[in-house]
DNA sequence: GACGGATTTGACAATCGTTCCCGGCAGTAG
DNA sequence: CTACTGCCGGGAACGATTGTCAAATCCGTC
């Protein structure tokens, strides 16, 4: 335990790789698809490497994971701060949104009714404009 | 379609069994634990039923259902009109709690970024008074 | 530049929750 | 009561993810 700042994480090509990949990606997108798209660039990388590096991609808050409805893990490159996410059920697209009402909200309901260490998550679904048509 | 009031369900001792357990039931519990705690009350229901009669207990909006971190969908009874939740993440007890503000806050968002048929999922977590001490 | 120890990789098997399949059973209408 | 139709159950199938372990790779050091 004692420092979190250990990081005896070596510099591999897989690990830059999957790095790469989610720099470059706009939407969400599943461990196996992550895989594939190194495929078809050529930069091979085994399916148990990819869901390595991107779990720890996400424990180091470099990426945000959730879970889509039918229980695939999604990843996303996200920006740094507290914020949520507005997908489009189409086409994946995803605009970060910011709220501090809500966070505020939350943390007082949870308050009143006792609850120390509060967390929550809020993602918000709908079909966007070009999508619609 | 036409109504919703068609029911061409059968009243089965299984079906009534696992609508029992979730009355009972205070928090969210996984389909394999109510298939376990049918098999303790001697109520005996294959796994494969128990998964069925949850599915369609959810789609009647009778159950509400969400997935933990672990991929698994938990159930529990809730009230029927729309409402977030606010979970103890030690010992599990939930707190139904509704927030027109964020309802509002939600729609407004999407429809801003030009979003249409807006859906939002929320969830407090948190740890509870008892649990916290 | 080569060496050595530790970490990482990758192919495959194993796991776990959930769904599918299908013969047999049991509500329900008539 | 009889027939009809949906439901049940259990075991196989499935798909995402994780575990395993020898071989490859990295990196500080000589």
């Amino acid at each position: 335990m004692s420092t979190t700042s250990e990081s005896p994480q070596r510099n591999t090509r897989q690990r830059r790789a999957v790095a790469a990949i989610m720099a470059d990606l706009e939407g969400f997108a599943s461990a196996q698809q992550i895989h594939d798209i190194l495929k078809q660039r050529g930069e091979s990388v085994g399916l148990s490497t990819v869901y390595r590096n991107l779990q720890a991609l996400a424990d180091a808050d470099l990426l945000d994971a959730l879970r889509n409805d039918d229980g695939e893990t999604l990843y996303r490159r996200c920006s740094s701060g507290h914020h949520h996410h507005l997908v489009c059920r189409v086409c994946g697209r995803t605009v970060e949104v910011e709220g501090p009402t809500v966070e505020r909200w939350a943390d007082a309901v949870a308050e009143d009714h006792g609850f120390r260490d509060v967390e929550h998550t809020l993602e918000i679904f709908g079909t966007c404009g070009d999508c619609a048509s």
